[in-house]
DNA sequence: TCTTAATCGGACAATTTTGTCCGATTAAGA
DNA sequence: TCTTAATCGGACAAAATTGTCCGATTAAGA
C-alpha cells in the first residue's frame, strides 16, 4: 500500500510534530530510535522531505530536523505520501493499464474508482497533528515498546 | 496496491474465464498476447494459480490453461489476489507496525481500518465472471489495442 | 514410433527497493 | 582555533521483485 520509505516518512513526521509542541529539534539518531526505523535510510527519506520544504533541517552541532508549529498544524497525511510515493495511489489502474480513464476503462474501473477516491480522501483529510495528539495521549503507538529489564 | 504478478494473474484469469464460455484451452503464448504481459513471467504466475487449484492445466501438445465453467461462475477477485499477494492488504498496518490490532493501534488504525475493510469487501464481492462479461461486451479492456496498419 | 508443441521447474539476469557507509560541509562550544 | 556532532550527498551493498532461459517431461498426431 505505502512503500517502506513512505511508512518511515509518515512516522518521522508524526514524531517531529510531537517535538514541535515544544519547538524541539531532533537528530536523526533520536528520530529513528523513537520510531524504530533504520537510521541511514530514514535520513534519506527526511532529506527528501526537506528538499520538498515539508521539514526543516539545521546542519552542524546541535543540528537536526524540525517542523514549524504553524506548518505542523496544517499538515495532512497526503502531503507526506505524495512527496515520497508520488500519486500512484491516486491515479494508477488496479490492473496496471497504462492510463486509468473513463474512456478506456479496465473491467474493475468503475467500482475501484470509488474505493480509491475514498482512500485518497482519507489521506487528504487526516491531519498529522491529530495523529500526534493520539500518540501523546497514549492512545496509539509508533513502535513496539521494548521491555526494559533491570537485571 | 497490487504487485505486478498479481495484476498479471487477475488479467490472465479474466482471460481464461472468457475462454471458459466455450470450454476453450489457452496456451501461455495465447494468454500473454491477449493481456499484453511478459510471457515467461505470466507463466510463473499461472503455475502458482494451478498449484493453488484455481486454474487447471494440461501438459503436452495442444495443452494449455483453462478454468471449469462452474468454477468460473464463482471466482472472486479476492481469490486470485490472496493466492498471489497473500493477505497483506487485509491485515497489514498502514504504517508497518508488526501487528495491526485494536489493542496497540498505530495513530491511523481506527480510520484506516474502515478503508481497508471497504477495499477487501470490494475484492471479495467482485466476481471475475462479471468482469469478463464486461470485456466481452466491449465495455472495458484488458490491454491497449494496437493499431494494425496495412502497409 | 517420432516429431512437435505444450507445461513445469530450476537457475539465472535485470531492475527496483531498501539499506549502509563514508567523506564533505557546517556550526556550536570549549 | 580546534574538536565535536550534526546534515548532505554520492557511492555502494543487500534484498526483493520482476523478467528470461533452458532442459525435463508430457501428450497429440502424423
Ligand atoms: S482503468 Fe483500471 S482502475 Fe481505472
Ligand atoms: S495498527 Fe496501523 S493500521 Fe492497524
Amino acid at each position: 500500500m505505502l512503500s517502506r520509505a513512505c511508512e518511515y516518512g509518515v512516522k518521522a513526521v508524526i514524531c517531529l510534530t510531537i517535538a514541535s509542541r515544544e519547538d524541539r529539534i531532533k537528530s536523526i539518531g533520536d528520530i529513528s530510535r523513537n520510531i524504530q526505523t533504520p537510521e541511514a535510510f530514514t535520513a534519506k527519506v527526511l532529506q527528501k522531505l526537506v528538499r520538498a520544504g515539508l521539514v526543516n533541517s539545521i546542519k552542524g552541532k546541535n543540528g537536526g530536523f524540525y517542523i514549524n508549529k504553524e506548518k505542523a498544524e496544517n499538515l495532512k497525511l497526503w502531503d507526506v505520501v505524495q512527496i515520497i510515493d508520488g500519486d500512484d495511489l491516486r491515479y494508477r489502474c488496479l490492473l496496471g493499464l497504462s492510463n486509468c480513464s473513463n474512456a478506456k476503462p479496465c473491467p474493475v474501473h468503475e467500482s475501484y474508482k470509488t474505493i480509491r477516491e475514498d482512500l485518497v480522501r482519507f489521506l487528504k483529510r487526516t491531519e498529522i497533528k491529530i495523529l500526534s495528539d493520539r500518540v501523546i495521549r497514549g492512545e496509539s503507538i509508533l513502535k513496539i515498546e521494548t521491555i526494559l529489564r533491570t537485571n
